[in-house]
DNA sequence: GGCAATGTGTTATGTAATAACATAATTGCT
DNA sequence: AGCAATTATGTTATTACATAACACATTGCC
């Protein structure tokens, strides 16, 4: 946790996950990246699980100062099992925050498409919540400006129910 | 200009504008922060200026570098004059660049409220253009979890027409 | 003039991310 | 199994991005 607190109520409702629904995740990643002929390897398993545990973007030397019991990992090490896990789809990062949040496309057996993901982030609490939207005016200007969309960031900052 | 190029096309599409227009830019920049009370000094004035005459997100240290004729600027001097920018409306931050873009809601005599700003950014040649789109699903769905949005970050990466 | 508010200059530091190169593990081939 | 190619990791160093803190200057107002 990391977030300045412009309030004075808690902010509990900003869950960890417990450590059994953090396994089902990561056998449920460890499948997906075989799948994909992918190796989820220790470094990369160890990153997720740390991103898992938390519903709040994790900041990437959150990730660093505790990948080890006893001490911080080599920058790289961390930065690269990052940029694997987001193009498996398994993570997202947050521009606006500098952070990086799991996918809940996976989470509780959802199935879900490579999608252009949204997001709703609490400046109180730090909470995410992700949410599927499809962006017809955005599609419609960019084809009328002859323009090639690759990928999309789409972050709203505001208040959380909890925090408003 | 600070692009990686993954083409051997040339980029003379990404325009500079003529001194005239950032001059007339400049002006306006100044009355409408007069017309709202504010201070349009000369730290503030120059960083706009060496934003405008690019039509491409510019680095702030790009601006401190160019801040003076014969050296660098300080950083803060150039983070506090992007922020107030910011604040005015004149220029937008890029999140998923680090740059910053002049707002095209003043240009060419146009008048704009503030909104919630899209940017179609071209990996290639890195011209930017801003498209004001409304995001209907986004707004349902902050509703839906009671979330209260304040501001929204939208930025399509992909391929200008020039540069596909 | 004198005070409060706002803005700037300056030093130092904090935070985020990658380059470059050496070593190790895994895969596929024969 | 032996070997080469590929992929991943370890490690050191550096680069890029951004702000804290405090002193000084300017402006607006009574």
């Amino acid at each position: 946790m990391s977030m300045s607190h412009a309030c004075d109520h808690d902010h509990d409702h900003a869950h960890h996950l417990d450590s059994g629904r953090i396994a089902a995740r990561l056998s449920e990643a460890q499948r997906l990246c075989e799948a994909q002929g992918e190796r989820m390897t220790a470094p990369r398993l160890r990153t997720l699980e740390l991103i898992l545990g938390e519903n709040a973007p994790v900041k990437a030397y959150d990730v660093i100062d505790r990948f080890h019991p006893d001490g911080a990992a080599k920058p790289p090490t961390v930065y690269r099992a990052l940029a694997f896990l987001e193009q498996m789809g398994l993570i997202h990062r947050i521009e606006s925050l500098n952070a990086f949040v799991a996918c809940q496309g996976h989470a509780d057996g959802q199935v879900v498409q490579p999608h252009a993901a949204a997001f709703l982030l609490c400046d109180c609490c730090g909470s995410s919540e992700e949410v599927a939207v499809s962006l017809p005016e955005i599609d419609q200007q960019a084809a009328a400006s002859g323009f090639e969309t690759r990928r999309v960031t789409l972050e709203a900052r505001g208040l959380c129910k909890a925090c408003r």
